[in-house]
RNA sequence: GCCUCUGUAGCUUAAUGGAUAAAGCAGCGGUCUUCGGAACCGCAGAUGGGGGUUCGAUUCCCUUCAGAGGCGCCA
């Protein structure tokens, strides 16, 4: 129960789900709580059963590893001070850890795998889960949660089988909320003949990062790429080629033997030439205008249409390939002009659309308190907006869906307002089936990008360029010599860097790129988590190694209460079983930032604690933990952060 | 003019209505007889302005200023 509608804009689907369920030990905490309070309260028991207990992660470990406010909600409620009420309901958690008291609104549903044979009966009780709890501040109830636990969780994310479906890429043991709806997700969208700039990259690793977070919730994805291959920017840049080739007198068959990145470099300089020229020259304009109808009566017909279409997704593919993405299918513009158009004159017959006097057919979208917007031209042939609605039914029939977001920038978000509604209101099925994911800009720090005038940043210039630097820092390294492949190397950590920096903020808002810092290798960058977990791979191939009789480390023999941990190890323990938390997070808002900085947090917690203690040479100094419990850290760091990256999208590699 | 989004340290960003607003980069000063120094530690530095709701506001509401985007035949 929340006071107030969540200020974050999120699918319909998703509004309706209890996210506070799961993962199920954080309900179990929550269920342990509430009891406490309706015991704690009988002359109030209608007025306390109302409510839902919220429990949060306080800002620091100071504070424990959970916190709630109950008592600032009930203070008005029974008209008491909430520092009371905190130190009633406080007390009472304690005296039921003392009675080793029973948890009785436990359900089945709970999986705390080696937590249950406990002595009472298999069932949990508070001593089992709780170290204490107390009261901070001006009423903050703070719970304390037993060593013991932390350990069960982080070994239960370590023997985690279940592999997801479409990638056989095992992730983490949650999600029954999400559990078999299945979420149709657009994401690319490059138009062919243009270049795939930085633009189109922060929707590709956005997209491709929440595919894999939404799969790891329990959902089935689909993963579609819709591209614009008709309209007049493809006229544009068929002149251009046909204006190149005359002008600087070159054979057809001489681009024919170019790689693919070289076609598509030739295509951005073609576009660049054409969208000039139809600015400038009105004899041209006409030309392309015509050449753009044409392409919309048959594109087969328009010579150079279907090869230079060909060149792009050729580049395409190679690009998708280089960043580890890949789609179920590909829809075009072109397949669904013809129907969009149907759709809409038959349906000026009803009234949804009106006709103009001019030919064209708008949607009268004020109505509806939205733009009036037109989706067939005089000429015609329907608009992206006219495309959109067929574009709808189409994908809907290919993946029957129970929601579909469009990753697009936030400067179409007028226009998805228009598609949907119209949508909606052609077919009423799609209600409320529709989000528009809108990501902001990415901006150039110094100057404009165009591809109007040929001003962009590349994926693969970008690539290559963090490469180049990437390559410099491993000649200087000591580490890692003459170990792996240096080329294959260099190519995972440059696209590491240029993913993680594109992922690391809000989707929502603009990104002011700048391109020194997006190939950064150190800080809070993608080749440092990288970096962290090659670490940690390095020291459990040494003690594997050394230790060959052993091949895995005994879990169980860390399941002493004897163990006292300094506070590296505790603040790292403290913050590694949080992991499914983080990303159910990141599912539920749509953010794979918050996983970023999750792992970030997780990398700089085990670097703090390697750099002040040995994990190999611990075990024979009486009073430090067990060289066993810092492999089992170590173990847990390179674990999460390999999923982690995983989910951002981002490839880990053993030694760099 | 109307609609949408965004304003947090010099820069780039974080923070489901909670506790002392969290980091990275750049700057300055340190750690090292290294299990991987692409590391670690310390110092300094911020919620555009004004109201309101609340026990509590960077977060919600109103207003103002600033920036970005969109507003019938581009996609």
């Amino acid at each position: 129960m929340k006071d107030q509608k969540s200020p974050l804009d999120r699918p319909k689907l998703f509004t309706n789900l209890d996210w506070e369920k799961e993962p199920s030990y954080v309900a179990l905490l929550g269920d342990m709580v509430k009891q406490v309070v309706v015991t704690a309260f009988p002359e109030n028991l209608s007025k306390v059963k109302s409510f839902s207990i919220h429990l949060e992660h306080p800002g620091s470990f100071h504070y424990g590893d959970y916190s709630t406010n109950v008592a600032f909600r009930l203070a008005g409620v029974l008209k008491k001070s909430p520092l009371e009420l905190a130190k009633q309901i406080s007390d009472q958690v304690n005296k039921y850890i003392k009675t080793n008291q029973t948890t009785s609104f436990i359900s089945d549903s709970v999986h705390l795998q080696g937590m249950e044979n406990g002595k009472n009966g298999g069932k949990l009780t508070y001593r089992d889960i709780l170290e204490k709890a107390d009261v901070a501040g001006p009423g903050f109830i703070n719970l304390w949660i037993r060593k013991e636990v932390f350990i069960t969780l982080i070994s239960q994310l370590l023997n985690y089988k279940k592999a997801d479906k479409s990638t056989k890429f095992t992730t983490i043991p949650l999600a029954h909320v999400l559990e078999g709806k299945k979420i149709f997700l657009e994401f690319a969208h490059p138009n062919t003949l243009k270049e795939f700039h930085i633009g189109h990259l922060r929707n590709i690793s956005i997209g491709e990062s929440l595919v894999r977070i939404l799969e790891a919730v329990g959902t089935e994805v689909f993963r579609a790429n819709y591209e614009g291959d008709v309209g007049l920017h493809v006229a544009k840049a068929i002149w251009g080629v046909k204006k190149i080739l005359e002008r600087e007198k070159i054979e057809l068959d001489h681009i024919r033997r170019f790689t693919p990145r070289e076609k598509a470099k030739f295509l951005g300089r073609a576009y660049a030439q054409g969208s000039q020229a139809y600015e400038k020259d009105k004899k041209v304009q006409k030309e392309i205008i015509g050449m753009n109808k044409a392409i919309y009566e048959d594109p087969k017909s328009v010579a150079l249409w279907e090869e230079t279409r060909g060149w792009s997704l050729e580049y395409f593919d190679s690009i998708y390939k280089r960043v580890g993405t890949y789609f179920d299918r590909l829809f075009f513009e072109s397949e669904v002009e013809r129907q969009g158009r149907e759709l809409v004159i038959e349906a000026v017959k009803s009234g949804i659309f009106i006709k103009d006097k001019d030919g064209s057919i708008y949607f009268p979208g004020k109505k509806y308190g939205l733009n009036n917007c037109v989706f067939v031209t005089s000429e015609n042939y329907a608009t992206y907006e006219g495309k959109e609605v067929a574009l709808e039914e189409l994908e809907y029939n290919t993946f029957p869906y129970d929601l579909s977001i469009n990753n697009v920038a936030n400067e179409q978000s007028n226009f998805f307002q228009i598609g949907y509604k119209a949508t909606e209101i052609l077919f009423p099925r799609h209600k409320g089936k529709h989000f528009h994911l809108a990501y902001g800009m990415v901006h150039l720090k110094s100057g404009k990008m165009s591809s109007r005038t040929g001003q962009v940043i590349t994926a693969d210039s970008l690539f290559d360029e963090a490469k180049e630097k990437i390559l410099k820092i491993m000649e200087k390294s000591k580490i890692g010599k003459g170990e792996g492949n240096k080329a294959d190397i260099s190519e995972k950590v440059s696209v590491a860097a240029v993913k993680y920096s594109m992922l690391r903020v809000n989707p929502k808002i603009d990104i002011a790129f700048d391109l020194e810092e997006s190939v950064s290798l150190d800080g809070d960058s993608g080749p440092y988590l990288l970096y962290t977990y090659a670490r940690c791979k390095s020291v459990l191939r040494k003690w594997k190694s050394a230790n060959k009789s052993k091949s895995q480390i005994d879990e169980s023999s860390l399941k002493l209460s004897s163990l006292e941990l300094n506070t590296e190890e505790e603040v790292l323990l403290r913050t590694l079983y949080r992991f499914p938390e983080v990303v159910l997070g990141s599912a539920e808002t749509l953010s794979p930032n918050l996983l970023c900085s999750y792992l970030f947090q997780i990398a700089g917690k085990f670097n703090v604690f390697y750099n002040k203690h040995s994990i190999l040479g611990s075990g024979n100094k009486s009073g430090s933990t067990s060289t066993e419990f810092r492999l089992f850290l170590t173990t847990a760091t390179a674990h999460i952060l390999n999923k982690g990256l995983y989910l951002l999208g981002i490839e880990t590699v053993e030694r760099m």
